[in-house]
DNA sequence: GACCAGGCACATC
DNA sequence: GATGTGCATGGT
């Protein structure tokens, strides 16, 4: 059925070209500074970077924690991000004397565990790093996943991050592009449709089994 | 003027 | 381990 989903969201909307970052410093950047937090604004946090000449884990790690926070205001949540950055850059240099393809090299569950142990860094970042900045196999699961998922009997309430990952994973190849394409593809259908029992109009899934209680 | 957005850490029970 | 809450800007 998630094959099928796919094929569908595919069908309808086309690739999505995610993700909208030059770089896999950018994507990676993006993925801190976009939680809970709309993409437009993420964009102007990051051409502030950019105009600052901050779009570099060298120029990150000269910059203190306050003129990071100024630089990426826009995004919301400034202040926890500033943390959350400098914490990656800090991991990076550290750990990886500031080389990102060493950061992101070796097994996949190793890399992911390895991003997990930043802080700031949950499971939906990290995927998102892996899947993004690292062009690997590794599915982003997010709140309209989650709720799809739901809606359409795939999975319980209350399923975890892990376990609705799990259900991707076990259902499909390995393909980073696919999972890619996938994420993408979820978004732009839970941002048009799924959002309340009355969106389902024109949603590409709508004949598809569906709770029928609120 | 609420309500939400590619979440996460931390406190409390 | 399961909920609840703070973080904060800009769009709808």
């Amino acid at each position: 059925m998630l094959r099928e989903i796919y094929d569908r969201l595919y069908a309808a909307y086309g690739p999505q070209g995610w993700w909208p970052g030059q770089t896999p410093t950018e994507v990676i950047i993006g993925a801190v500074l976009t939680q809970n937090t709309a993409w437009t604004n993420v964009e102007r946090a990051i051409a502030n970077l950019r105009r600052a000449n901050a779009l570099s884990w060298i120029a990150l790690r000269d910059l203190s924690e306050a003129e990071l926070a100024a630089l990426i205001r826009p995004a919301g949540t400034y202040r926890v991000k500033a943390v959350r950055l400098k914490a990656l850059v800090n991991y990076l240099w550290q750990h990886h004397q500031g080389c990102l393809d060493s950061l992101l090299a070796g097994p996949l569950d190793q890399v992911r565990d390895r991003l997990l142990s930043i802080h700031g860094i949950g499971p939906e970042t990290a995927d998102a790093i892996v899947l993004y900045a690292g062009a690997r196999p590794s599915f982003v699961v997010d709140a309209y996943t989650k709720r799809l998922l739901h809606r359409h009997l795939l999975c319980d309430e209350k399923a975890n991050y892990d376990q609705v990952r799990g259900l991707f994973q076990e259902a499909l190849p390995p393909n980073a592009q696919m999972y890619n394409e996938y994420h993408a593809l979820l978004v732009a259908v839970g941002k048009k449709h799924c959002r309340s029992r009355a969106d389902c109009d024109g949603c590409p899934l709508s004949d598809l089994p569906h709770v029928t209680t609120p």
